[in-house]
DNA sequence: TAATCATCATAG
DNA sequence: CATCGCTATGATGATTA
């Protein structure tokens, strides 16, 4: 098949250079349509090339032919065939086997983003940045064992470059990147149009998308001479990095005959086949792909009649135009196929179809509809369109075919309708509005309601008519949820560090923005599942964490920031061993040039310099810059070393055999507090500014006093604060755990909590749990623990210190334990697709 | 009632 | 060998002020 297109291509491309020839010389009587078609190739020609012969060698994205033309057109020449050595002054290719290569040497061989840069900047560009031989070929032998034997190491999340590796490999990392460049181009392109208006509400939209994308290049990239005889219309083909439980990205049409799907993993693909017929896995083309799809864009980018081309992705795109920019629908279809025939034209060979409709969910349902290799058009119009094409139109989704139906609303429609299969059978069960909404909710049962009658909702529409907001960022943030495997707090400690690193200096430096409120999600194994998941340094089934922090300022400090999100790791019940996944988000991000925030900078450093006059009594060090980031970086160990020395730590071995439970042991040494400890002041700096934590802490100290006022050796001389709240939800949760800090500090520093206060506390406890509120006594005792931690070194003799460090092991946290199913870790759905 | 946080869900 | 399970966003429910 390939041998075959690449003839077409010859043919074709020797054709169409007269035609440029002719068009170069008669470029004055330039018809519309044709300058329309091709302007993307630069309608001027110009002598950029002048003096360079060019050579394509391989699969490339532009293909052959666009390369061809622009060459061309720029005053280049174009070698067909390299049998006249030496001719050539520059090949172009993707990527060269390493017999090319040798034979190549003396050349410069550049990708085809070269020739592309070249004509964007109208110059010559330095071909080194763009060369294919010199990164891997320059060092010979020698290196490339050691490289390859370096290949071989596994992965270790403790490499230094591990995070980098990482999203090298990801798909998702790559969908995700290339979205949010996306949506930043569009800003950049867009942000000086008007807008679009609802009153003139009549629209045509055009959902266009590759058919299976990755497949598609994968394929046309393949090694050929791995796969000689491949049939990408026949061979079920996937694109994968693994073998059995390894996600497929993608597979094509023939592959999806079977049943096998996108997201799926290897081996359940596998099990779908006929006897007899072998999967094919090719890896990704993460280049050739962002390349196809910068063709896509551009050619989408060039058609006039379209007001929009809105980004859904890397190879999908809402294209937006009057309804009156076509004259009719026979006009609109060839436009469709125009554009269709030139993207596989440009990409040398992937497939589009469209869906076109005058609703962004009608769109996208005809787009469904249009593939494979197709365009669909769709008319709502009740008058103009048959009942029956209407029913079979409907009739032909499943439900989870509507946007945002996934596999959980998917189950609950389901349960909710055992009967109801397609778009059709729900559109005639549910009529109204109200019992959508009673299963879905508020939002999504109007979603679905106004799909089914074929229009968008509100905040589907914001794409249409707010673009410029909705693509604006308003979060920063990175998961890692694969190969994460950890033996200690400092491991990760240093992780934390990398992670605050790339966050800050790639992504605040890439949008110049601070941030001032941090979230951090851990994934923590769940007690049931396996210690080694199914897929390898997978992160199998997991309980979610998280935990969010304000930071008052707003910075973009990466010391300030890794030390604050140690700090939450820390608040957070996850022994390091199971640690799966990490996530950290910047929520609000502020603009450090708004004159809003001028005063920022200058409060910024006033707080430190306060905090240091107390923290510091030499003022020496009065540099702005994060003082957190010296304590932390300059020598992480302190801090873990002094753990191991902690109270709570001693207690717990003399108790060892007695408590150890799956709250770990190794949790309660690393309580939030020792750290704080050990940076306590420095901690205040971030924390304090914040005016809402100040206040309240003022607060809380004002009620301190009063508490200690008016109590002796037990302040809780009543049945009083306890009896009411178990039966009074009203009851405020944060003003006991106030008052429980205050009967703690209080009572350590005596003989203990007197027996009957005591009782009380535990009946409280008792009823949280039976209440499904184990995350309060979680909170209590994380709490107790910290206050144990803080009053150590003063009191840590005293009886009642004792008493409340017992109180802990051998109470509350048997208490947990006990109840830790109603905490987390039911069962959990399934998080891979198979199972 | 609004603000805030943790959690869930979705898409590619 | 395996394998590269990301990330922005909106909705929702619980809790607090
Ligand atoms: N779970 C998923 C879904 C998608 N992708 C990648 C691979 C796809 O090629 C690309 C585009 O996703 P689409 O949903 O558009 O799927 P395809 O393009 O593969 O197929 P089609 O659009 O024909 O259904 O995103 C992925 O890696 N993992």
């Amino acid at each position: 098949m390939s041998n075959k297109d690449n003839k077409v291509t010859e043919e074709n491309s020797t054709g169409r250079y007269s035609y440029f020839y002719n068009k170069k010389i008669k470029q004055a009587e330039q018809d519309i349509k044709f300058r329309k078609q091709y302007e993307t190739i630069g309608k001027q020609t110009s002598q950029l090339l002048k003096g360079l012969t060019i050579y394509v060698n391989g699969h490339t994205i532009p293909g052959r032919l666009q390369i061809h033309d622009m060459v061309v057109l720029n005053g280049g020449n174009f070698l067909h065939h390299l049998s006249s050595k030496g001719s050539a002054t520059h090949i172009i290719a993707s990527s060269l086997p390493p017999k090319k290569r040798l034979e190549f040497k003396n050349y410069k061989v550049i990708n085809p983003q070269w020739l592309v840069d070249c004509i964007k900047q109208q110059k010559i560009v330095p071909w080194q940045e763009y060369s294919i031989i010199k990164s891997d070929i320059e060092q010979p032998s020698i290196l490339k064992i050691s490289s390859s034997s370096a290949n071989k190491t596994p992965p270790n999340c403790n490499d230094p470059n591990f995070l980098i590796d990482y999203f090298k490999h990801s798909r998702l990392h790559h969908l995700s990147e290339w979205k949010a460049s996306l949506r930043q181009k569009f800003i950049e392109l867009y942000q000086d149009i008007p807008l679009l208006t609802h009153s003139n509400s009549s629209y045509t939209i055009l959902h266009i998308d590759f058919d299976c994308f990755f497949a598609t290049v994968a394929y046309l990239f393949r090694d050929k001479k791995k796969f000689p005889t491949l049939d990408f219309d026949k061979d079920p083909i996937v694109v994968c990095h693994g073998v059995k439980n390894s996600d497929i990205a993608s597979c094509n049409y023939a592959a999806r005959k079977l049943g096998i799907k996108n997201g799926m993993w290897v081996g359940t693909a596998e099990k779908m086949l006929p006897n007899g017929i072998k999967l094919t896995t090719l890896p990704y083309e993460f280049e050739n792909i962002d390349n196809g799809s910068k063709a896509f864009y551009t050619i989408l980018q060039s058609i006039e009649q379209f007001y929009y081309v809105l980004p859904v992705s890397i190879d999908e795109a809402i294209c937006v135009m009057s309804k009156n920019a076509m004259e009719n629908k026979q006009t609109l279809l060839q436009l469709c196929n125009a554009v269709r025939q030139r993207i596989k034209h440009e990409t040398s060979g992937c497939i589009v179809s469209i869906g076109v409709s005058d609703s962004l969910v009608l769109a996208r349902l005809a787009l469904k509809m249009a593939k494979p290799n197709g365009v669909f058009m769709f008319d709502n119009d009740n008058e103009s369109q048959d009942l029956n094409d209407m029913n079979q139109f409907w009739g032909s989704f499943k439900l989870d075919d509507l946007p945002g139906v996934g596999r959980s609303t998917l189950k609950k429609l389901r349960y909710k309708y055992p009967k109801v299969k397609t778009l059709q059978d729900l559109r005639q069960t549910c009529q109204d509005i109200i019992s959508l909404q009673s299963i879905l909710g508020n939002k999504l049962g109007e979603k679905v309601y106004l799909a089914l009658r074929g229009e968008d909702d509100e905040e589907s529409a914001r794409i249409i008519y707010d673009p410029i907001n909705m693509f604006q960022r308003k979060s920063i943030s990175i998961d890692i949820n694969w190969g994460i495997r950890f033996k200690d707090m400092v491991e990760i400690d240093k992780f934390l560090d990398i992670c605050s690193d790339y966050l800050v200096n790639k992504k605040l430096a890439e949008y110049n923005k601070l941030t001032s409120s941090i979230t951090l999600k851990l994934m923590k194994r769940c007690v049931d599942a396996p210690v080694d998941p199914p897929k390898y340094m997978g992160m199998g089934r997991c309980d979610p964490f998280t935990t969010s922090s304000r930071l008052g300022v707003p910075t973009n400090d990466g010391g300030i920031i890794a030390t604050e999100l140690k700090h939450m790791f820390r608040t957070l019940p996850v022994p390091p061993v199971e640690l799966r996944g990490i996530s950290i988000q910047f929520n609000k991000l502020v603009d450090p040039d708004d004159p809003k925030n001028s005063n920022v900078k200058k409060g910024l450093s006033l707080l430190f310099q306060k905090d240091q006059v107390t923290t510091t009594p030499s003022p020496s060090s009065r540099s702005i810059e994060s003082p957190l980031h010296n304590v932390e970086s300059n020598d992480p160990h302190r801090k873990y070393k002094r753990l191991k020395r902690s109270p709570v730590k001693e207690r717990e071995d003399q108790l060892e055999s007695n408590q150890r439970n799956a709250f770990q042991q190794q949790f309660f040494q690393e309580l939030p507090t020792q750290i704080r400890k050990d940076v306590q002041h420095d901690l205040k700096i971030t924390r304090k500014v914040n005016d809402s934590k100040l206040k309240r802490m003022k607060e809380e100290l004002q009620r301190r006093e009063n508490a200690i006022r008016n109590m002796n050796s037990h302040f809780m001389n009543s049945d009083s604060i306890f009896v009411p709240i178990k039966f009074q939800n009203e009851t405020n949760f944060e003003k006991i755990c106030s008052m429980v800090n205050d009967w703690v500090r209080e009572t350590i520093k005596e003989k203990g909590p007197h027996e009957r206060d005591l009782h009380f506390f535990k009946k409280y406890l008792n009823k949280l749990c039976d209440s499904d509120r184990v995350h309060f006594v979680l909170r209590l005792a994380d709490m107790i623990s910290v206050t144990l931690n803080l009053m150590a070194h003063k009191y840590g003799n005293a009886e009642g210190f004792t008493e409340w460090e017992i109180i802990l092991i051998k109470f509350i946290i048997p208490l947990m334990n006990r109840n830790r199913h109603t905490f987390r870790t039911e069962r959990k759905l399934d998080i891979e697709y198979d199972i």
